[in-house]
DNA sequence: GCATCACCATACGGTAGCGTATGTATAGCA
DNA sequence: TGCTATACATACGCTACCGTATGGTGATGC
């Protein structure tokens, strides 16, 4: 009776170690890393910690897949999308856009890197990989205001502006909307650029 | 035979709810309330939780006694101190001069206001003390910037621009020095006063 | 048609944390 | 010398976690 297609519509799967992950960080994201808890995970998943431990070793091995994921999905590709426009002024609004808009598999990535950052605080480990992000973030910033025209002074500095309020801005979306001006940000891209 | 003088050198004296208070703000700015936890606390203070709850009821009274501490001593000071000078500028750069250096009771103030930060992002009674905050801070902001000459729209958002800016230094302090870098938020608040 | 393997459930021991109940030491005071 | 209040210690039951050990089940190979 049972239709055997290759997949069925919705029958009761197997899941798989990327569902485990992707609920991880749609955890981290609400939550922060203390929401990101072995046994709330497979009840939210409707299955037992078994699952886990069968596709994890343990609750470190999760977080550090977390941060790979975060790392490839969430980070690389932002710089990558804005590669092909002409000028460095396009590429840079086409940055900034990006990186307000940005929801990746269905997770509010503002929300997502809001966490990271407050996991940074107490985790070395979290901190190293995220200051190496942060440095490979400013230099691409620093280098297209450079291209646009600033003094390398100026675009060192003023890069630092745009990060440090993107970082405010992922900051407020958790708790403030109304703070969370996209609005108030471009206007900070227009300024930067003279 | 003891010399029974106000207050003697360093006696092993009983703990007041002040210094319950004081080690929970610490523990919060270095770890965020997650490691506001009442047995830590006690044998970070050396006795036992049995003291703890002499002077609380329970955590909930502490987190928040947390905020009142927060919201009286490392908020409302900020603005008082600038109120004495005669411009709007020197007031406003007076102004990011103590959000940078300010630590109160020993506490670095940068790193309580992140951990109270990503602790509103996920309850909604401290979301609303910030947004609260939040708002006298960028009214207080935009009027000085208004009254430094600019237009109503563009104080109101050049204000979000250095607010958002500066919660992204404080973020930042917490895992990355380099990026939390003062230098780059005073010149941020010359650029938004053109 | 039976063995194997992928995937999961169940049951267990252990820790950290909360809050409560109750005992205890000390100081002030009568 | 006893009475009382303050400030803490100790011991308990409870929950939420982690990780492990072990058993079950359904699909697949042969």
């Amino acid at each position: 009776m049972a239709e055997k297609g290759v997949e069925a519509k919705s029958e009761i799967k197997d899941l798989t170690r990327e569902d485990w992950l992707m609920a991880a960080v749609a955890a981290l994201a609400e939550g922060g890393v203390e929401a990101v808890k072995v046994e709330r995970l497979a009840k939210s998943l409707g299955v037992s910690k078994g699952s886990f431990y069968w596709h994890f070793k343990d609750r470190p091995q999760l977080l550090a897949a977390i941060l790979d994921v975060w790392d490839a999905d969430f980070t690389q590709q932002l710089i990558d999308n804005a590669a092909g426009l002409a000028t460095p002024k396009q590429r840079l609004r086409h940055l900034a856009q990006d990186a307000l808009v940005k929801t990746v598999y269905g997770i509010d990535s503002a929300r997502a890197e809001a966490a990271i950052q407050s996991w940074a605080a107490t985790d070395a480990h979290v901190a190293e990989r995220l200051r190496a992000v942060d440095a490979a973030r400013l230099a691409y910033l620093e280098k297209e205001l450079a291209a646009a025209g600033l003094a390398s002074e100026t675009a060192r500095a003023r890069a630092k502006m745009l990060y440090l309020a993107l970082l405010g801005l992922y900051s407020a979306r958790g708790y403030n909307p109304d703070l969370a001006d996209d609005g108030a940000y471009l206007a900070l891209v227009e300024l930067v650029l003279e």
